[in-house]
DNA sequence: GTTCTGCATTAACAAAAGATAAGAACGTCA
DNA sequence: TGACGTTCTTATCTTTTGTTAATGCAGAAC
């Protein structure tokens, strides 16, 4: 059950057998079905969740009540809607299953305490913010360097399983087409190849 | 000649006095001039700066030889060419002067020692790094989100000192678009306006 | 002052994406 | 089985951007 944290945490931090124990014991075991928003739009987030099976996706929403996509997420990778979760402030950003999901829940209470009691909480986060940092900016680089076809096949390169666990209307918006434009992306594709 | 970076250490954590002259001591005071790059493609970036004075453009370097903006900084930032500095690995990003610069160099080296011997090292570089990613994060969604215009718009609105500083092709490649584009663009907002 | 060079603008055309609507494929549920 | 809803595809048209090239402008070097 916590088995793929534990791989994630050592992943990053030499943690003595007694840390361990004490830094996962902040986190809390929890179900959810498909399509449940863990945040809605507006509300203010205030937890840390380790994804330890299934798949979320982060969007926005528009003017006109269209969901873009932000970020899409997979098993091990921690999630939360930072801006909201740090400023406390509501969220602009909704957390929404895209599979049924296993997660670990970090309240931001115990996470704070945990940053006092286990100083290698601190040292755990810092590195996980330093790759996440990276890879953001690595999508940002694709966005001034790309256009949506090459976008899309780095995309289906680097992450193929996202093509089979996420509908495409919600790729196309994540690449910052429209879900039309993918489909003929998908097509010149295909007429490539041949 | 500290104090900018003094100010900047305060936001984000209580320092005791001595400590903020540790993490201080541990920074050299550098000038260059304009057009200087501070880090090359294919370097290894060994040094964060804290740009005190001036203003540094991070670019890309396309198949053709073009320079693509990936991010423009201004005073008050700390700047290094991340990806490389924490894999030591050849740098795909260039780091260079847009002003005569005055930076306040932390050598990799001094970094670690510093999380070492100071612990409050890491839970400054922590915040710095959550404020950077909800940064990138907001770039990454006003890409999915705005249209080249908007993001134009936006990013006047936000920080328009930068139209001064920076020439309009860099603006341009950092939106993600070209510098004819830019200025058609600027055409259109210029007729709106009348 | 004159030349040179780099940058912003404008124009004209090609290529791509957005918007809208209509059809096809698929699974769900009564 | 059949009706419904959702998603993906395809088609058409409009809008925008990319591309290339020419023009204008201003600062730097001589």
């Amino acid at each position: 059950m916590f088995d793929l944290l534990q791989q994630t945490m050592r992943r990053y931090v030499a943690w003595q057998p007694k840390e361990e124990r004490q830094f996962i014991e902040a986190f809390v075991y929890r179900e959810v079905p498909s399509q449940y928003r863990l945040v809605e739009y507006g509300e203010v987030c205030r937890e840390i969740c380790f994804l330890n099976k299934g798949c979320v996706r982060l969007y926005y929403l528009t003017d006109d009540g269209e969901e873009v996509s932000g970020f899409l997420f997979t098993e091990g990778l921690f999630l939360s809607a930072l801006e909201s979760f740090l400023a406390e402030s509501p969220s602009v950003q909704v957390l929404e299953t895209v599979e049924p999901c296993e997660l670990l829940v970090l309240p931001k209470m115990k996470l704070e305490k945990l940053y006092e009691e286990l100083p290698k909480t601190q040292v755990f986060m810092r590195k996980l913010l330093e790759e996440r940092f990276v890879n953001a900016q690595k999508v940002v680089a694709s966005f001034v360097l790309d256009k949506p076809e090459e976008r899309y096949l780095k995309l289906i390169a680097a992450q193929p399983d996202l093509l089979q666990r996420f509908p495409q209307h919600v790729l196309a918006t994540y690449l910052g087409i429209t879900p039309v434009s993918l489909s003929r992306i998908r097509k010149r594709i295909r007429e490539m190849k041949k």
